[in-house]
Parts: structure tokens; C-alpha cells; sequence
DNA sequence: ACTTAAACCGACCGCTGGGTCGGTCAGCAT
DNA sequence: ATGCTGACCGACCCAGCGGTCGGTTTAAGT
């Protein structure tokens, strides 16, 4: 094969590999001897690659996290014209149980905010711009939302972003002593009945 | 002082000195020696007192935290007769910066269980436990609310526990990029919003 | 074929931090 | 006084893990 070619393979397995770990045992409770050992490759192949353990972790956080949030949860809330239904859409997908090793990258986010707040500035730093992506995102078509008279006008949509995020990112720890599946199912029941609260009474369901 | 005393003392010094430390840096990122280098006290104190750090958190855990949770979620509960508003005053509570070495208690219960969960499963059960404490009370209030017409009787009472308390615990995360005081006002009113959605028809506000 | 450099190996380093252990000292009982 | 026990000290131990470095293999250029 191909050195370039190869490079780019060792660089990609890595990182899968990096990122299901990261996601299962939180940074630092993951070593990478582990991995490495996981992926029968050397200290020497990593450190070749990448520069440091914080460094590895940004780069899949960017590489693979980020794009991720934005297919499965930004880029969806255009595509429809009623953001309250469009942002239903995009979090009833995300939260879909997929394969097995399919990971739900949205509450990555949060778990790795908490883990790595106050501590790893530059690493967090990141993390939050990421969410903050996905909120700016989630507001701005909520006021579009409120100009094309899905939403009464007098919500804050602001507080709104925050607080479908902030529910979001909550349910990851509910969902924990929970079957998955019925979690999910009870999860949007209440945001729809949430997001009725929202919308001009006229037109209320 | 007597010796029983002496002991005593010590014990709580370290147990809140310990529940400060943890709230901020997290189970993993908190050494003991940054704790009893700032207590004036020897490794050797605290093994006296504790076998481990995991017995060490456990028992801040069970002694500090879940009475906290108790006294701040769910024992506000039963006081009242309107369920949804019991909920919001007492999340209003405690969610209020009191002194500036006041802890939001609740938040901590999710912040661990997201570092702990996988490993370390003896303390995460702990930590699930306090939780379903809360979550079961609130299930009931609700249901009780509901018989006394106070929420529209075809609301699921669990889907709804559930969605608060995901909501609550995701704030944190949420409010770390934001003012605090907004963002609770924020939360407060999108949580209010909810709650209208899920009372009676009739009694809608 | 020879050179070069990238890809990779794995032994080793050193720090961090949980945990140990022999010792000291104060207070109390006999 | 004497002995005992519980509170506490702090030097030390050692495992784990991030990171280093000299060496080896392999593919590509000439």
C-alpha cells in the first residue's frame, strides 16, 4: 500500500478507535496503551501521528464529533419550514439506536464538558463551540420560526434553545437507569408537549 | 478536646473540604493531597479515618449529598397541593447562588454519574439511587396532582419526572456558557411554559 | 541497487497520586 | 507511674500512564 495511503488508514483507526473509548471511559480514565493495544499498534505509531494525548482528543473531537453534530442536528433544522417540528425530526434521529457501535454523539458533548470543565481550557474550549454552534443554529430558526407564525410571538428564543439543549444533554444521565427505547419514546411525548406551550394559540394542537 | 470529639471534627472537615473539591474538579481530577494539604492534615489522618477515596466519597455521598438532595427536591414536594408549582418553587430554591460556597447539589448527582458510569459501579449506584429518590417522589406528587385536577389526565407522569429532571441535570452543562442568573431565569420560564401544557384544558394560565 | 524518509516498534523515563507503615504524642484507665 | 489506645504524622512504596528516543522495517524516488 501506499505510505500516504497507510498513514491515513493508522490515522483513521486511531481515531474510531479513540473516539469509542473516549465515549465509553470518559479522558482521562482512557489510556492509550489500551488502544494501542486494541489496535495492535505502538506507542511510537501514535506519537507519530499525533503530538499528545489532549491533541488526539481535539482532532477526533473536530474531525469526527463536530461533523457528526452538524449532519445529525444543525444542518436538518433548515430543511423544513416549522423549526419546532424540524428540530423534533433531527432529535427523534439522533436519539435512534443504531447499530451497535453507532455512538449518540450529541450527549458526548455534554458528558466531556462536564469531565474536562475548569481543568484542559484549550480542549473544552472547543467542546463548547461545538454546542454553541448547535444553539446559535436552533435560535436563529426559531426566530424565523416566530416571523412565519409557528411560535407565539412573545417566547424567548434563547431561553427555548437552551432549554430543548439542556434537556437534550440531561437525558443522557436519565436514560441510564432506563430502557433506551421507552426513554426515547417518553423524551419527545414531552417535548411535543412542550413545544404546543410554544406555539400561537390559534394554531395549538 | 476529647478524643471522640477531635475525631469527629476531622472526619467533617475532610467530608465537606471533600464534597467542595469534588463539585469543582470532579471524582478523578481530585487528589487527596491537594485536600489535606489544605486541611493542614497527613495521609496518614486520612487513612485513619478512611480506607480509600472510594470509601471517602461514598461517605460524602450518602452523608452530605442525598440529605441535601432530600431537603432541597423532594421533601418541598409534598407541602403543596399543586404539584407543577411545588416543582418550580423548589427548583427556584435551589437553584438560587446562595453564599459563595454553596453548592448546587442537584447538578453534582449528574456531573458523577456521567464520570463514574462504567467504571466504578459500586459508587455510581450510590449516585442512581439519589436520583430515583427524587425521580419516585415526583412521580407520585404528580399522580396525586393529577387525581386532584391539577394536570390534564392524559399527561404520563413518568415521561414527565423524567423530562424535569433530564432538564435540571443538563443545565449545568448548558449554563456554563452563560450567565448564570439569566440562565436559571431562562430555565425557570421555559419550565413554566411546559407545565402550562400540561395542565387541565380549562385551568390553562 | 542504493538512498532516503516515513511508518512503526518497544524499551525506557519520570511524574503523579493512591496507599502503606513504623513511629510520635496526647489523653485516659488502672 | 504505667500501659494502652486512638489520632495523627510523613517518609516511603509502587503501579499506572503520558511521553521519549534510538533503532528497524518498508515503500518510494532515482
Amino acid at each position: 500500500m501506499e505510505k500516504h495511503l497507510k498513514s491515513k488508514v493508522t490515522i483513521n483507526r486511531l481515531c474510531y478507535k479513540g473516539l469509542d473509548v473516549f465515549a465509553q471511559k470518559g479522558y482521562h480514565n482512557t489510556n492509550l496503551n489500551d488502544i494501542l493495544r486494541e489496535l495492535c499498534l505502538s506507542k511510537g505509531a501514535f506519537y507519530h501521528h499525533f503530538k499528545s494525548k489532549e491533541d488526539f482528543f481535539v482532532y477526533i473531537v473536530q474531525n469526527l464529533v463536530a461533523q457528526k453534530i452538524y449532519a445529525l442536528l444543525v444542518e436538518p433544522l433548515s430543511v423544513q419550514e416549522d423549526p419546532l417540528s424540524a428540530i423534533t425530526e433531527s432529535l427523534d434521529r439522533a436519539l435512534e439506536p443504531g447499530k451497535s457501535n453507532e455512538l449518540i454523539y450529541g450527549f458526548m458533548l455534554g458528558d466531556f464538558l462536564t469531565e474536562l470543565d475548569g481543568k484542559q481550557e484549550q480542549v473544552s474550549a472547543y467542546l463548547k463551540d461545538i454546542l454553541q454552534m448547535w444553539e446559535v443554529n436552533m435560535i436563529e430558526m426559531l426566530k424565523k420560526g416566530k416571523l412565519d407564525g409557528h411560535i407565539a410571538r412573545h417566547i424567548d428564543c434563547e431561553g427555548v434553545a437552551a432549554y430543548i439543549i439542556s434537556s437534550y444533554l440531561g437525558m443522557r444521565t436519565m436514560m441510564m437507569n432506563h430502557n433506551p427505547k421507552q426513554a426515547k419514546y417518553q423524551y419527545l411525548q414531552q417535548l411535543r408537549h412542550y413545544f404546543n406551550s410554544l406555539r400561537p394559540t390559534a394554531v395549538r394542537a
